[in-house]
RNA sequence: GGGCGAUUAGCUCAGCUGGUCAGAGCGCUUCGUUUACACCGAAGAUGCCACAGGUUCGAAUCCUGUAUCGCCCACCA
């Protein structure tokens, strides 16, 4: 008989444990246990990537929970005999860290630009190496079972080779391209970004209606009469019977001191009803404008820089900021009488994702990825696009859903993504930033800056170009350009290694839903562009964790709860369950201290059947015979765990945690597994068990020992994924087996 | 402007393909010091499952509409 402590303490086993699953190196696949009992296809490899964690701090809630999430995955599918991979690895988060740094230091009173690109990125890789060595102490906290032997990182060697052989392969073909056009630019990164990391933020703002002059004819209405001093034409509707008349016509003018042309033109996109009916095209600082303006052969006037300051116009207007030259422009308007109405209006402003800047448009020359320029695939492995197909990027992120190659969980995200999809341009993936996988392009300069010269040479390669006078581009790639290749990148790619054979496409990704555009449609993107191939078969979008009064997490309230302390007070099994439970897939989810509690009380109640049945259990008499007879208890026991499968076919807890696993539907198993040990098999069978226990009757008692024994080995089993400490601490309690780790999953 | 989600016990939330689905955690009431567990046990209270229609033998669960809240996307100058 073995003696338990009375309660289950977390604190004094888990880093023994996790040292015990490190030392057995069953982490790593190739390590583990043969299981003749399984075919080949039964041990097929089930492959997880991490979603890298940025290099930029701490592991939050939201973290833990996506962390637990895979983690139960990986563990069950372990069990069940796969061969489970779960690569680890970091983001370095290009433009996140960046400005992070950038912050740190400004806070020192040191600037980005005094101390250069070189200096500056060694401060960002000193940042990055103490924070990465936080992340991976949290990560072993929390139990996760990755394969560290296999380690990642985005910016490493063998990832920055990976990222100039893909830009290679879309320069090469085309689909990665220089163009001239109006960006997001953010003043006060000093960079461009992409159209996703645009945040629209609802504001109040004055909507003016004006006439550039006495003579003009149509009167128009903006929100930005800074602008107006680059306008070239005026839009109205062709339809518009009102301004017909004008259409065609050229005038000019002087606006505030500044000689303007415009021309007024005909596009459809104009509506009637909005404002005046007639819009002022300002090429250079919209985007909208801009592709107008391409239609129409409209000259473009750039008349704000990169500081959001003006370039033009006399003392009263030029090097104003943009808002100060609002208010100089509308005093003018007034002056003149011109300004013909002003209203209060709500309207939607593009701010940066990083610096909260308000995006300001400007003409820029930047490397862009081609969305909906068809090119051959030169291999596909995906079922309904053939090698040597036409096709272009945007089709093959459409396609791979749309056929269900790849599923969502939950499937109302499909919708969601091709909306996103359907909306879709090309994507900018350079940026104006000093850390970050460096654009492998080369100029042969015969001119100043890249946005200059039309004569210069142009080298893409893997390696530098032999020869005198060549210069790198200066500008890194988008931080998701990188995190696009993750998948395959962690496997070797673009070597053809084993790895990259074994285990991809993988198995599943598990990301919060909030980057199924950044992240994962990039993902799908490079894979099949590639690779010729998915990246993952299922996507698994969990939620938010929010505070207990369902509020997002956040440096401003305040209410930030350090998973570490959580699990230091309960136990890293009470978090990981109480985090699962009861949250479905694609829900936001409240963290409350109680929960955990709770859970961490579930953790006892298990730790005392474990007690209990250590303590009137005789190992040594288990088993049961074809003549037993059972009670109503043994029988429903029996049944529900699967226990004498040659008498009952019947597992109805086991199947049900089973398929609740293998569908992602990890809340719905923990409830089961909660409600069942508890309610069924603690209060009810073990109280049942007593007499006989305690009785004369040799047979009864060796049945229900046998029962008590074997449905505790099964509870040990299905609980593992979920509390993996704990249920590791007892089995190895129980018996001189392999860790329970490694121990088959339940026959369902 | 388009799309999505939520509305279930005091609080936070489950309830998957319609029929033991009216549930869990925490909280609350009463009783209980039986050798697994007071991090417990027994018993219990609290819900016209947002509202109004409809489909059905039967709906929290499907359909339509309404209301409130939240999120995402978007070129209304």
């Amino acid at each position: 008989m073995i003696e338990l402590e009375k309660s289950y303490d977390a604190s004094k086993v888990e880093a023994d444990i996790y040292q015990k699953w490190l030392n057995s190196g069953y982490f790593t696949p190739e390590n583990l246990p043969d299981r003749p009992d399984l075919t080949a296809e039964q041990k097929r490899p089930y492959t997880i990537v991490l979603p890298p964690p940025n290099v930029t701090g701490n592991l939050h809630m939201g973290h833990a929970f996506e962390d637990t999430i895979q983690d139960i995955l990986i563990r069950f599918r372990r069990m069940q005999g796969r061969r489970a991979l779960w690569i680890p690895g970091t983001d370095h988060a290009s433009i996140a860290t960046e400005s992070k740094v950038a912050k740190l230091l400004e806070k020192d009173g040191v600037r980005k630009s005094d101390l250069g690109r070189t200096e500056f990125v060694k401060k960002v890789e000193q940042f990055t190496a103490e924070s990465h060595d936080v992340i991976i102490n949290q990560l072993k906290q929390i139990g996760a079972s990755l394969d560290w032997t296999r380690e990642a990182y985005t910016l490493d060697d063998k990832r920055a080779e990976g990222v100039r052989v893909a830009f290679k392969t879309m320069y090469d073909d085309g689909l990665i391209y220089q163009g001239y056009r109006v960006i997001n630019w953010d003043p006060k990164g000093q960079t461009v970004i992409s159209d996703d990391e645009v945040v629209h933020q609802e504001r109040d703002a004055q909507l003016y209606t004006f006439r550039y002059s006495k003579d003009f004819p149509i009167p128009i209405a903006t929100t930005r009469p800074e602008t107006k001093v680059g306008d070239t034409a005026v839009a109205v509707n062709p339809n518009d019977p009102r301004y017909q008349q004008y259409i065609g016509k050229e005038y000019d003018m002087t606006f505030c001191g500044v000689p303007i042309h415009i021309k007024i033109i005909a596009d459809e996109a104009v509506e009637i009803d909005f404002g005046t009916g007639a819009l002022g095209v300002t090429p250079a600082h919209s985007i909208i404008d801009f592709e107008m303006s391409q239609r129409h052969n409209l000259p473009l006037v750039q008349v704000i820089n990169e500081h959001a300051k003006m370039m033009v116009g006399g003392e009263n207007l030029v090097n104003k900021k943009t808002t100060e030259a609002r208010l100089v422009i509308v005093e003018w308007l007034q002056q003149q009488d011109l300004l013909e109405k002003t209203e209060d209006i709500k309207q939607s402003v593009g701010t940066a994702e990083r610096t909260g800047a308000v995006i300001e448009p400007l003409p820029k020359l930047q490397w862009f990825i081609a969305v909906n320029k068809p090119f051959a695939m030169k291999q596909s492995h995906i079922p309904g696009i053939n090698t040597g197909d036409q096709v272009t990027l945007k089709q093959l992120m459409q396609h791979v859903i749309e056929q269900k190659t790849i599923g969502i969980v939950p499937a109302r995200f499909e919708k969601t993504y091709f909306n996103w999809i359907n909306n879709l341009r090309d994507w900018c993936i350079s940026r104006q930033l000093w850390f970050g996988h460096r654009i492998p392009v080369w100029y042969r300069a015969n001119n100043t800056g890249i946005d200059g010269g039309s004569e210069r040479e142009i080298y893409c390669d893997i390696t530098p170009p032999e020869g005198e006078g060549w210069e790198q581009d200066p500008d890194t790639l988008d931080t998701w350009f990188s995190s696009g290749l993750w998948t395959f990148s962690t496997l070797g790619w673009p070597e053809n290694t084993s790895d990259l054979q074994t285990y991809h496409p993988t198995s599943a990704i598990i990301p919060g839903y909030e980057i199924l555009f950044f992240w994962v449609a990039r993902m799908i993107l490079m894979s099949t562009y590639l690779l010729g191939d998915i990246p993952f078969k299922n996507i698994y979008l969990h939620g938010i964790v929010r505070d207990n009064r369902g509020r997002k997490f956040s440096k401003s309230l305040n209410n930030g709860v350090d998973p570490l302390e959580v699990t230091e007070k309960f136990g890293t099994d009470a978090l990981r369950m109480a985090l699962v439970f009861g949250a479905a897939p694609g829900n936001d989810t409240a963290f409350d201290e109680q929960k955990v509690k709770g859970m961490k009380h579930f953790g006892n109640k298990l730790w005392n059947v474990a007690r209990f049945i250590l303590m009137n259990v005789d190992m040594k008499n288990v088993g049961l015979k074809e003549s037993d007879e059972f009670s109503p208890e043994d029988e429903f026991v029996l049944k529900d765990l699967g226990l004498y499968r040659t008498r009952y076919d019947e597992a109805r807890v086991v199947e049900k945690v089973t398929a609740d696993l293998e569908n992602f539907m990890l809340h719905e198993a923990a409830q089961t597994l909660y409600n069942s040990l508890w309610y069924e098999f603690a209060d009810k069978y073990i109280e049942h068990s007593k007499p006989a226990l305690n009785g004369d009757d040799d047979n009864n008692k060796r049945i229900k020992q046998t029962i008590l024994y074997q449905s505790l080995v099964t509870y040990l089993k299905l609980l593992h994924p979920f509390m993996p400490f704990e249920t590791e601490e007892i089995w190895s309690k129980l018996t001189q087996k392999d860790l329970l780790i490694v121990e088959p999953w339940p026959q369902q």
